[in-house]
DNA sequence: CGCGAAGTTGATTGCTTTCAAAGGGTGTGG
DNA sequence: CCACACCCTTTGAAAGCAATCAACTTCGCG
């Protein structure tokens, strides 16, 4: 790894209050690899060899049973998965596909392990990721059992507008197929939300979006603090 | 708290390797509560006051959102809800209810919070913890996006059978309504989930199960190490 | 013996998936 | 530069799983 990737690697909020000797072990056997879009880079089942950290680009948690294949989240840069697996050395729940071209980087499981054993301020570190990770998974399971179709697009919509600065205006970041997949619907499904929603005005068109009344939106969606949360 | 009583809590796995003054520390304030069945323990959104740890009983995780409500677990003697929370100070994002006659011990937050900065062992014992309960949910996530409501009961069944001794007949372990709830359907559909897999040679009669055919369930269930796991 | 909760059964509705087909945009190779 | 292939997206039609509403039965318990 090269020096100023090194430093961006020390920089990673998952590293800080953490013994830099740990760091140091941890990056030592660690590599930055460059993904292309649509690869694999973990298979459900599979021993839990490398914890995984984004560093840049976003990539789609799924995992398949039978013929069906379900999405489990997005994650983008500074977000580690699929750390609970790693760290007691069982198999991944999930697998993981790079959406784009993406910088992850890969710590070798049993440095994660040692750093956790060493460490108490990695260990720390560790459990608030996974305390943060828990939480979200636990408001996806709210998010889809308490919630339609329609509400958890409405919903998406107003989180990902709030978190662009609220122009109500913006760009969906992926394709149309992957916001629908991260939302648990069919395409088709998406594509008729969208069209139900043209009686809320939101307006789309390819990619841009418009919500020309947010009030409307919102009393559609109901919002609420213990579903929507911070994820992708 | 009695002294048979503290001893009791002492020998609480998730006490286990964790600084023995800490662990008086969080028991000094705690209290062994006893609740009757029904009783709802905590509730969705509130700040989070205390850790539970369930000694006795079993205890229902539930969360609603407009006049909808869903199970979103069952946990038993040992377990704790809801950490996450607790540690960083979060608003709990479900209700728990006891589902019996629970003996539950709740300490408190903030001496949760001191141990977990003062000792390490504590530290690891948190994150083991959450490690678990986050693999937990994604399973349950899983198994409710990737399977259909007769799936899941037929590898509840298998589970609940191998957990028992594998004899191929049990009681089942509390009322239908619940048995539904926590598999996420209408007490009416697993009356008719029941039914069907009369097919597969499941009899049923009140709260007795008989599995004739484990081989004809299991093909129908198509259990999964990645699915299926050690939860009520 | 009667009340009430739990469970069953039937009928209906609705959300979502699946199958099918067509339009639209992009990129490549001729 | 155009033709074509391919994928994404949309729209239509049909089918399915599960929720809801309603009525009836069963069981436990006072």
């Amino acid at each position: 790894m090269r020096h100023q990737d090194l430093e961006e690697m020390r920089a990673i909020p998952f590293f800080q209050n953490v013994d830099p000797g740990q760091v140091e072990a941890m990056l030592r056997g660690a590599f930055l690899q460059r993904f292309p879009a649509h690869v694999e880079l973990i298979h459900t089942g599979e021993p839990a060899d490398f914890l995984h950290i984004i560093v840049e680009g976003t990539v789609e948690l799924f995992s398949g049973h039978r013929d069906r294949e379900t999405t489990l989240g997005l994650s983008g840069p500074g977000e580690t998965f699929i750390l609970a697996a790693v760290l007691f050395d069982r198999p991944y729940l999930q697998s993981a596909r790079a959406l784009v071209a993406s910088r992850i980087l890969m710590v070798p499981a049993d440095a994660v392990r040692s750093a956790f054993m060493a460490d108490a301020g990695f260990a720390r570190s560790v459990a608030a990721n996974l305390a943060e990770a828990y939480r979200g998974v636990v408001k996806e399971l709210k998010n889809q059992k308490l919630r339609s179709g329609l509400e958890r697009l409405a919903n998406w919509l107003l989180t990902h507008d709030a978190a662009n600065g609220s122009r109500g205006r913006f760009d969906l970041p992926f394709d149309k197929k992957v916001l629908a997949a991260r939302l648990g619907m069919a395409p088709e499904v998406l594509s008729r939300s969208f069209a139900a929603l043209g009686a809320y005005h939101v307006v789309v068109q390819g990619p841009s979006v418009l919500l020309r009344d947010v009030d409307a939106l919102r009393k559609l969606a109901q919002p609420c603090a213990t579903i929507d949360g911070t994820s992708l």
